[in-house]
DNA sequence: CGTTCCATTTTTTTT
DNA sequence: AAATGGAACG
């Protein structure tokens, strides 16, 4: 699925080759050689100085990279283990991996890792230098905003939001609080806010993402010894997507590069989608000032998608200035021209996908958007319509409320000084010990040296006699899960803790009574966590395996027969047959209204990405009408579509007005939308105010009827500069909608009380 | 202390 | 629509 079939049946067609080399002759890989295009077979063959590969959408960079490395291992005879193959996402970790070792299978050997994966594994053997302890869990975003929180009790949660992003940009930056942080905040505060973060946790003794990249990299450069064992270790560093790097994962890979390696990075500036995450095209624009002597390969034939789609795709991006600039091609034939189609609204659109739907071309097909949010109403349709579908990455199973709540006792035992976690299930499931308590204990952190345990136990005199015992109770029932963890298998010892700690029992109520399936899932962790041995390392193993990819692995009944639902950005290095790009439209995409020129391009980049995906066909749709935060709102095409010359697309459908529509039309000062809390105001004191003595067709108070929006009542009626009767109307829907009657199908009806 | 209800708000993408 | 945070109440 992830494969094309052209590159699953050429990997196939080389394992069987591979094998009758190694039997005949001493393992060469010039059969591999045979199937490449010159520049592939240049940048395969390539050694020396560092190898900046250029390489288009679909242009088989995988595949090079992948046969570089069996390359590697069979005619240069180096090390399966030290080389280092770097991703950016766990899929493309899992696939590399797959693919490699369908060449070689000494390639299993390889260290294919994400950057975080990677820094974590150093983190862990080499963090006792910083007097860090190596049995750290890892705090995600929402970890972030939580110990946050704990420090800044007052502050609302989506302002320490703010900070918490702020603090990770600065990681992605190498930035700590003695440096200039102007760039990241302007907020007087954030300096001191991120100290405080800082040293709290390091006090806790655990990471976030950030630290899994900017501590090795101090590591690395304040211990000559650590940093000459890792270069040591690694002869040979490949990155892929290096477009989507930071500035902290390009100076780590400065500490990991050395003289005698070999260093191969490949990217495509055009793809480059993960700015908001810190992400610098300037780390391969300027890839050769860092690394002198750096040569450059292209690839530029795209052997995935047909002409036509391909020049959809380059008529997009071209609109991007700052880029290097290449031109793909393709020997394919040219296929159906990309259909762009007009829809009223989001039903509609999830309709007219499902329309594109059939059992032969369930597996064929993929559904992009731009948000997560989104795939909701395909998966209410395709559930009625028993159309079988799998979500790529947004079933972000171990963010389930009851998955966290295990996952911080775990945590806790995992690491006693992990204040979030301790927070978090102190009194989960209730047990008398509130906010004021909860301080009480953390009062005592500094005598207890950082151990909530033993802050527990020494906070009997300050605390109440219930709270008191109950405190003592929380103790002994951690003491004696972590004995359990000791001698118990690692499965055996989670189900203990959801057991005891009383989130089964809670939930067992819960599920009873609103229906849902937490225990389900609930037993689902304990499953997954099977596959980690026991004991202490187990436990970490495991936690570990879950912070660095949230998204559930179990690849349950993998029918592949099923329709992908995804987001833009998490199709990077997939492709498929048939492709529909839903939800063009202002505002949805590109997302935001007052967004830079950088920010615009970025967007772009990610619809250039999206429209490559596609093998075959694409799709590509846009609504008028969107409900967004549960009210109705009026969207133009999105301005991507515009800049598609027409003849490279069929369209199907009505294009509504440019930027302005039938029931939302003049338009004062170029501006379309109007305020609707202004609307509200008017709905509030009764629709009393009419301003003239004039009475048009539609008074205020009357009941209308409008076709998209259903019966409403007029709020306020006036007249225009020109004459024209204007009136709004307040839905039943909630929306309020200013109309001119003259244009507007708009029907007036008594309304029976 | 803990629950419930009401008012308010909502950058989205991922490691 | 969903999730947060405050206020009010038991």
């Amino acid at each position: 699925m992830h494969t094309s079939s052209a590159v699953a049946r050429w990997a196939g067609l080389q394992v069987d080759r591979a094998a009758q080399y190694r039997m005949n002759t001493n393992n060469s890989s010039s059969g591999y050689l045979a199937t490449l295009n010159e520049h592939q077979a240049e940048a395969v063959l390539h050694h020396g100085p560092p190898l900046l590969i250029l390489a288009g959408a679909g242009s088989g960079k995988t595949r090079v990279i992948t046969v570089k490395i069996a390359h590697l291992i069979q005619n240069e005879r180096v090390e399966p283990h030290s080389i280092l193959a770097v991703t950016f996402t766990n899929k493309a970790a899992n696939e590399m991996r797959t693919r490699a070792a369908t060449i070689e299978p000494a390639a299993a050997d390889v260290f294919i890792r994400t950057f975080h994966s990677f820094g974590a594994w150093f983190l862990r053997r080499n963090c006792q230098v910083l007097g860090m302890p190596s049995g750290f869990t890892i705090y995600d975003d929402d970890d972030m905003v939580s110990l946050l929180r704990a420090i800044y009790p007052d502050q609302p949660r989506n302002q320490l939001a703010v900070f918490a992003r702020g603090i990770s940009r600065a990681k992605d930056y190498l930035l700590t609080p003695d440096d200039d942080l102007s760039v990241i905040s302007d907020d007087p505060a954030f300096t001191d806010m991120y100290r405080a973060y800082e040293t709290r946790l390091r006090q806790i003794g655990n990471a976030d993402f950030g630290d899994l990249i900017a501590l090795p990299v101090r590591i690395l450069r304040e211990n000559p010894e650590v940093s000459r064992r890792t270069r040591d270790r690694f002869n040979v560093i490949m990155v892929d997507e290096y477009q989507d790097s930071n500035v902290a994962q390009h100076q780590l890979l400065r500490e990991l590069y050395s003289e005698r390696s070999y260093l191969c990075v490949v990217g495509d500036d055009d793809q480059s989608i993960y700015r908001f995450r810190g992400a610098e095209v300037r780390n391969i624009l300027a890839f050769g000032e860092d690394f002198p002597g750096t040569q450059i390969v292209r690839l530029e034939e795209n052997y995935r998608s047909t002409p036509s789609i391909l020049r959809v795709a380059s008529s997009v991006v071209e609109h991007n200035t700052g880029r290097l600039g290449k031109t793909l091609w393709t020997q394919r034939a040219d296929g159906p021209l990309p259909v762009l189609c007009y829809l009223e609204d989001q039903d509609e659109e999830a309709a007219y996908c499902a329309r594109l739907l059939a059992p032969e071309n369930f597996g064929r097909t993929a559904i992009l958007y731009r948000t997560n949010a989104q795939s909701r109403l395909f998966e209410t349709l395709f559930l009625r319509s028993s159309i079988p579908y799998r979500i790529v990455g947004t079933l972000r199973f171990y963010e389930r409320e009851e998955i966290k709540d295990a996952l911080a006792y775990l945590r806790l035992i995992a690491n006693p000084r992990d204040e979030v976690s301790f927070r978090r299930i102190i009194n989960k499931p209730g047990r008398g010990l509130g906010d004021s308590s909860v301080e009480k204990i953390v009062a005592h952190l500094g005598d207890a040296e950082g151990d909530l345990l033993v802050a527990c136990r020494l906070s009997r005199g300050s605390l109440g006699k219930r709270q008191t015992t109950a405190a003592a109770g929380f103790v002994a029932l951690m003491n004696e899960l972590i004995e359990t963890l000791e001698t118990a298998a690692l499965p055996e010892f989670v189900e203990r803790v959801v057991e005891k700690s009383g989130l089964h029992y809670f939930h067992e109520h819960q599920d009873e009574v609103a229906g849902s399936q937490k225990l389900e899932n609930l037993e689902e962790l304990v499953n997954a966590s099977s596959l980690y041995g026991p004991g202490r390392a187990g436990l970490q193993e495991f936690l570990e395996s879950i912070e660095l990819d949230s998204t559930r692995q179990t690849d349950e009944e993998d029918d592949p027969n099923r329709v992908t639902l995804i987001t833009m950005h998490n199709t990077k290095g997939l492709e498929f047959d048939r492709v529909i790009i839903t939800g063009l439209e202002e505002g949805m995409f590109p997302r935001g209204e007052n967004e830079s020129v950088d920010e615009l391009e970025e967007e772009r980049r990610l619809f250039y990405v999206a429209i490559t995906r596609a093998r075959d066909e694409l799709y590509l749709t846009t609504c008028t009408d969107r409900i967004i935060h549960g009210r109705h709102a009026v969207l133009s095409p999105s301005r991507f579509l515009n800049e598609i010359p027409t003849e490279l697309i069929e369209q199907i459908g009505r294009r509504p007005f440019t930027g302005r529509n039938w029931y939302n039309n003049e338009g004062r000062n170029g501006e379309s939308d109007i305020d609707p809390d202004i609307w509200d105001d008017y709905g509030e004191s009764g629709g009393a105010a009419v301003s003239g003595d004039a009475v048009g067709n539609f008074p205020a108070g009357m009941n209308v009827y409008h076709d998209g929006f259903g019966t409403g009542v007029v709020v306020k009626q006036e007249w225009s500069t020109n004459g024209d009767e204007v009136v709004f109307v307040r839905f039943e829907t909630g929306r309020t909608a200013r109309f001119v009657p003259r244009y507007t199908p708009l029907e007036r009806i008594s309304v029976d009380e």
